[in-house]
RNA sequence: GCCGGGGUUGCAGAGAGGUACUGCGCCAGCCUUGAGAGCUGGUGCCCGUAAGGGCUCCUGGGUUCAAAUCCCAGCCCCGGCGCCA
């Protein structure tokens, strides 16, 4: 059974609790409570009914003559009354389903309570980060001493001015073409792009992951299992007399994929490494990171994604973390993994890490990946289940997590920020360069600032 | 986009107004030293402690006492034509 109903009808505790830690009122599980105690009373009801009108109209098929009349007469008015309460049943159903799917995600007892993103609380550092001397004592302090670091002298030109005085980007153009948030890149940083994603595409094979490239639009049915309804207002795009949506991240199609389906016990886990584009409004992002390709409508995404059963979730959750952390480590740039309290996870999640890349120009730490057990909130939406064999009686729901391996523009500026040199050129990180090796006018070494025209 | 054929339970196929059938698969029991064969019952979802009942023939409406079956709209698959990178 799905974990919030099972919590709603045996121990809604979990539920107000979890209500609780997020800060929420608890008036929500209550009324699922109330809701289903009716539903359910209707339900029954309205079984009679039919009962009696299955028999009744089993009886006409017998009767002869003025019997006949009789009884369809009496058919006829069971019949009715089943309408109305058919009618009456499934205003119950859609009032429960609307408070059953707007709870939250339950919440692990390990996620740190807190009210925003302040609050999260950063478990693990790793590499040596490169602090410029005026922001040595912010830096200690924000680490708590936990992080290793070198105090450089210079401060690198900060990723959103690098990209348009190097000439790596164009953004102006963009900006009349198709608006703000949008970008032409340039040369050396389009084919950095490409070896970031083959680069992270390689390593997930390798792992274990199908890759794979997933519709860049979705139904309004399958997109409203993936994500919570709020986002369709503030992130997602639609295509104008179409149901179709622009996909926010490969996540969804993916997540998606198997809606409607029992999957069988020994093909789970399924590991799949989705790469596409990822289209975002971003309209509740007014006036954050208004510059360069840092927050953006359109970039591209590697993401890792994982159908498995319900008792594998966390363990699954370590380890699509430490996929990120083995890409990151790779690429050669300082990072931290925070753990996001309650008041920062959204809905959708149970329990949720970022992994957020040392920016030595901002003196700051900033969101690169996401990495999420969404338990069977998703699964349930999409009616995911598994059994042990096709054509047996599911044993309950999937458990569905995503990761972000690598979204490259996120990448490119923080690789122009910690391998930046002092006359600008920006050395590539030495695992992407298989990747650009076949490409004979590609980088290998640094990218160059170059201003075109 | 147009014209035709189709969508039935884990799979394959029947059923063309009277409440879902046959075969295969799977599960349980009987039989057997054991396995197999054979026989019997079962096989999805929901409510119910249970007894039991309801729902389900791609989806949503409609007609009817009664819809897999008739009507309307949509989705998907196959074939043909058109258009197209």
């Amino acid at each position: 059974m799905w974990s919030i109903l099972k919590a709603v009808r045996e121990n809604p505790e979990i539920l107000y609790e979890s209500q609780r830690r997020r800060g929420f009122s608890v008036e929500i599980v209550d009324r699922a409570i109330e809701l289903d105690r009716k539903w359910r009373e209707k339900l029954r009801e309205v079984n009679q009914l039919r009962k009696r009108r299955n028999e009744l109209a089993r009886k006409v098929k017998d009767a002869k003559g003025e019997e006949r009349g009789k009884i369809i007469q009496e058919a006829k008015a069971v019949s009715e009354e089943v309408k109305k309460a058919e009618e009456e049943l499934k205003k119950l159903e859609a009032g429960l389903e609307e408070v059953l799917l707007s709870i939250p995600n339950i919440i692990h007892e390990t996620v740190p309570v807190g009210k925003d993103d302040a609050e999260n609380v950063p478990v693990k550092y790793w590499g040596k980060a490169k602090v410029y001397f005026e922001d040595v004592d912010s830096f200690v302090e924000m680490t708590g001493g936990m992080a290793e670091y070198e105090v450089t002298d210079v401060k690198p030109v900060g990723h959103a001015d690098a990209v348009e005085i190097f000439g790596w980007a164009d953004l102006e153009r963009a900006a009349k073409v198709a608006g703000a948030r949008f970008y032409y890149l340039l040369n050396d940083l389009v084919w950095l792009d490409f070896a970031l994603t083959m680069y992270a595409l390689d390593y997930l094979k390798k792992a274990g992951f199908t890759v794979v490239n997933p519709p860049y639009m979705m139904r309004r049915e399958a997109y409203s299992g993936v994500t919570a309804f709020s986002d369709f207002e503030e992130v997602i795009y639609k295509i104008e007399d179409e149901d179709l949506y622009l996909i926010a991240t490969s996540e969804h199609p993916l997540a998606a994929m198997h809606m409607n389906e029992v999957l069988e016990e020994r093909e789970l886990p399924l590991l799949y490494a989705g790469v596409s584009p990822c289209f975002r409004k971003e309209a509740g992002a007014h006036g954050k990171d208004t510059k360069g390709i840092f927050r953006v409508h359109q970039f591209n995404k590697v993401e890792q994604f994982v159908f498995c059963l319900p008792e594998e979730s966390w363990d699954w959750h370590e380890r699509l973390l430490e996929n990120a952390e083995k890409l990151w480590q790779g690429l050669g740039i300082p990072y931290r993994i925070v753990n996001i309290c309650t008041g920062d996870l959204g809905i959708v999640a149970a329990k949720k890490y970022d992994l957020e890349a040392w920016m030595p120009a901002q003196g700051k730490y900033r969101e690169m990946v996401s990495c999420s057990n969404c338990t069977d909130w998703q699964s349930y939406r999409l009616n995911i289940r598994f059994a042990e064999e096709r054509g047996k009686p599911s044993k309950g729901f999937v458990h569905t997590l995503n990761s972000t391996a690598i979204a490259t523009t996120r990448a490119i500026t923080a690789i122009i920020e910690n391998f930046q040199q002092e006359d600008g050129r920006v050395e590539i990180p030495k695992v992407l360069r298989k990747y650009l090796e076949p490409i004979e006018s590609a980088p290998k070494d640094f990218i160059t600032p170059t201003k075109t025209q």
